[in-house]
DNA sequence: CTGTTAGCGCGTTCAT
DNA sequence: ATGAACGCGCTAACAG
C-alpha cells in the first residue's frame, strides 16, 4: 500500500525540516517565500494531508463531534443529524454517529466509546435528560454536550428544543376548537421519551382548560406494525366509546395509527381525526396530509452544533433554548362528528 | 477539567509500569494474577479507557469507518446507515458519517477528510461508480471501500446492491400485466444516480419486450416540492396523452408525484397508477399504500460492512454482490382504465 | 512475569 | 527564517 506519505516525506522533497512544513501548513510562524513555495509544491505533488491523528495526539483535541440518537430510521432524528453534519462541516469538523436503538441502557456505553475517541463534544438525544447518570458523568468529566429534542426541566444542561408541552396544548386546542371532546392521546413509551411525556402534559392541560377530562395515555410501541396498533385500538374501543380524535406523540406513530384506523374500516378524518408531532416532510405528501406540529428539525441540529462550539470555547450557556413550532393543520383533522357517545372519554367535568 | 487520566495514571495507582497496564487491557502477553487484579482495580476506580488516538498513532490504523452518502434525509440512505452503524458497532468500530447533499463534486473533498482521519475503510454511495476519479484515487491509494446501492458495470469495485435493471423490468412488467401501455418513467436526475439510469433501462427493456414503445424519461429534481412536480406533469400532459401509469425512480419521488397527481384532480390508482423503488417503510403506512420494489436496505448496509472487513483483512473480493429484491404491489397500482388515447406514449411498435 | 524504551505523525518550544 | 529535539498516549520489542 503506497500510503506512507507523512510530513517527513514532504520535508524531504521540499528540502527542509518538518518544522517548516508544519509552519507553512498551519500558517503559524514565519517562513520564507521561497521555502513556502517549495513546500506547497511538494504538498501538491504528494497529495499530502496531515494526519488528524498525529495532530490530535499533540493538541489533545480533535475536530470530531460525537452524536448519540435513538435511531437513524426515524426521519426526525435523521433530519437533525443532517443539520448537525452540515453545521459541523462548516466548522471543519466531522461526526461520529451512534444510535441506541431506543435502549437507554446503551447511552453510557456509546458515550464512553465516543469519549475514548476524544471527541471535542457531543450532541445527544437521550431518553431522560433530567435523571441521567451518563449526563452526570459528562458534567463531572467536563465534556461539553448539547441535547436536541430533550427538554431538561432542571437547568444546568444545554439543550435545543421546542416547548413540547406548549405544542401539545396548541395541537389539542385545535381539536377542541373544531368541536372535539373525546380526544385520546396515543404515545410511545414514556420511559424512552421525555418529549412524549411533555406533549401529553400539554394535552392534559388543554383538556382541563376546556373543561374536558383528559384520558389516560394509550401507551404503545411506536415501532410495532400497523396490525399491532390496530389490535391496541380495538381492545381499547371495546371497553369505552370510540374517540373522535387521536393525538399521537410523533408523526411516524400517527401515520401508523391512521393506517390502523383505516384498516378498522373508519375514515380519516371523517370518522376519526388523527394528528402527530414533528412535522416530518413526508407528512405533507400523504393523503390526507398529516395534521402535525411543525418543528425546525434541521435547524435544531444546526443550533445545537453552534452552541456546542460556544460551550467548547467556554462562551456558551448551559440553558434550554426553545425554537418556535408551528401548527400545521393538514387534512387529517376535521370538525368533530355529531357527538353521540357518552362514556369515560366524553365526560364533561365542568 | 479533570481529564488527564492516562495509562500512566493507572500504572502509578496500580504500582506497575505502563507496559503491564497495556498488556492487561489488551490481553496480550503475560501478567501475574496479582498485577492484573491491581490494574483492573485501578482502571475501574479511575474509569480509565485507553485513548483511541494514542492507540491509532501506534498501530497506524483506527477502529473507524467512513461513510459517504448523498443525504441523510432520504429514508433509504438513513436506513442503510443504520445497518452500517449496527454492524460496525458489532465489530467494535464507529462511524464517521458525511453527506454530499447530492453534489458529486463534494465526494472527493469528503473522502479526503475521512482519509485524513485514517479511517480503516469506507462505505459509500456515489453518483457515478464507473467513471469516478475519487474511487480511482482510493484504488491507487489502496484504501478499501464498498459501494452501497451503486452498481458498477465494469468490475474491480466492491459493491452491495440489488439488480436495478431487473427490478425496473419486474416493476414495469407488473404494470403491463395489468393492461397498462402508456407507462411513463419519472426519474431523478440521471447524473446524480446510476440507480435511476439502470431502473430506466429495465423499464425500457420490459416495454420493448412487450412490444410497447418506451417513452423518454421525465427527468426532474426529486427534492423539489409537489407544486413543481405538478407543473412538470401538466406541462408534459399538455402535449401528449396522459399516461395511465407513472413509474418513479424512487419512493420519495413517487410519494410526491402521487400528491401532485391528486392535486391535479386525478385519483390514484383509479385514474393513474403510481409506483416507486426502494421499499421505504412509510410506503406501507400511506393510503393508498405504495407499489414499490422492496429492497433489504438495512441488510445492504450490514453486508457492506462485512465485506469491507473482508477487504481490510485482504480476504475479500472486489465484486458486485446482488441482494434479492421483491415486488410489493400495494394499493397504488390498479388495472389500466379503458385505453382511449392514442399518441406517442401509446403507440404500439409491434 | 515485568520494566524500559523506541517510535507512530504531528505541533511546538528553543536554539541557531 | 529555520532546524533539532521533545512529547502527546499508546503498543510492541526487548532486556531483565
Amino acid at each position: 500500500m503506497p500510503r506512507p506519505v507523512t510530513i517527513r516525506t514532504v520535508a524531504r522533497m521540499a528540502g527542509c525540516s518538518i518544522a517548516t512544513v508544519s509552519r507553512v501548513m498551519n500558517g503559524t510562524g514565519p517562513a520564507s517565500v521561497e521555502a513556502e513555495t517549495r513546500v506547497r509544491a511538494a504538498v501538491a505533488e504528494l497529495g499530502f494531508r496531515p494526519s488528524e491523528i498525529g495532530r490530535s495526539l499533540k493538541t489533545l483535541r480533535t475536530r470530531t463531534l460525537g452524536v448519540v440518537i435513538p435511531s437513524l430510521t426515524n426521519p426526525v432524528f435523521a433530519s437533525s443529524v443532517a443539520g448537525i453534519e452540515a453545521e459541523a462541516r462548516k466548522h471543519g469538523h466531522v461526526l461520529l454517529v451512534t444510535a441506541t436503538d431506543y435502549d437507554p441502557g446503551r447511552e453510557r456505553e456509546l458515550v464512553d466509546t465516543l469519549v475514548a475517541q476524544s471527541v471535542a463534544g457531543l450532541v445527544m438525544t437521550v431518553a431522560d435528560p433530567d435523571s441521567n447518570p451518563t449526563l452526570d458523568h459528562l458534567d463531572t468529566a467536563g465534556i461539553p454536550y448539547v441535547l436536541v429534542y430533550n427538554e431538561p426541566q432542571r437547568s444546568g444542561r444545554a439543550a435545543v428544543t421546542v416547548d413540547n408541552a406548549a405544542s401539545g396544548r396548541t395541537l389539542t386546542r385545535a381539536f377542541i376548537d373544531k368541536g372535539h371532546a373525546r380526544i385520546l392521546f396515543v404515545g410511545g413509551r414514556f420511559s424512552s421519551s421525555d418529549r412524549s411525556r411533555l406533549r401529553y402534559r400539554g394535552y392534559a392541560l388543554a383538556m382541563r382548560e376546556a373543561g374536558l377530562q383528559a384520558a389516560p395515555v394509550l401507551e404503545l410501541d411506536y415501532l410495532a406494525d400497523v396490525a399491532a396498533h390496530r389490535v391496541a385500538l380495538e381492545t381499547l374501543f371495546a371497553v369505552q366509546p370510540c374517540p373522535s380524535a387521536l393525538i399521537c406523540s410523533n408523526d411516524l406513530l400517527a401515520l401508523s395509527i391512521a393506517a390502523a384506523v383505516r384498516d378498522m374500516g373508519l375514515r380519516v378524518p371523517q370518522d376519526i381525526s388523527v394528528a402527530g408531532f414533528d412535522g416530518i416532510s413526508i407528512g405533507r405528501l400523504v393523503s390526507p396530509s398529516l395534521c402535525t406540529i411543525d418543528q425546525p428539525t434541521r435547524l435544531m441540529g444546526e443550533r445545537a452544533v453552534q452552541r456546542l462550539f460556544e460551550l467548547i470555547a467556554c462562551t456558551g450557556l448551559r440553558a434550554v433554548e426553545h425554537l418556535p413550532f408551528r401548527l400545521r393543520l393538514g387534512e387529517s383533522i376535521a370538525a368533530a362528528p355529531e357527538d353521540t357517545g357518552i362514556g369515560p372519554l366524553a365526560t364533561l367535568t365542568a
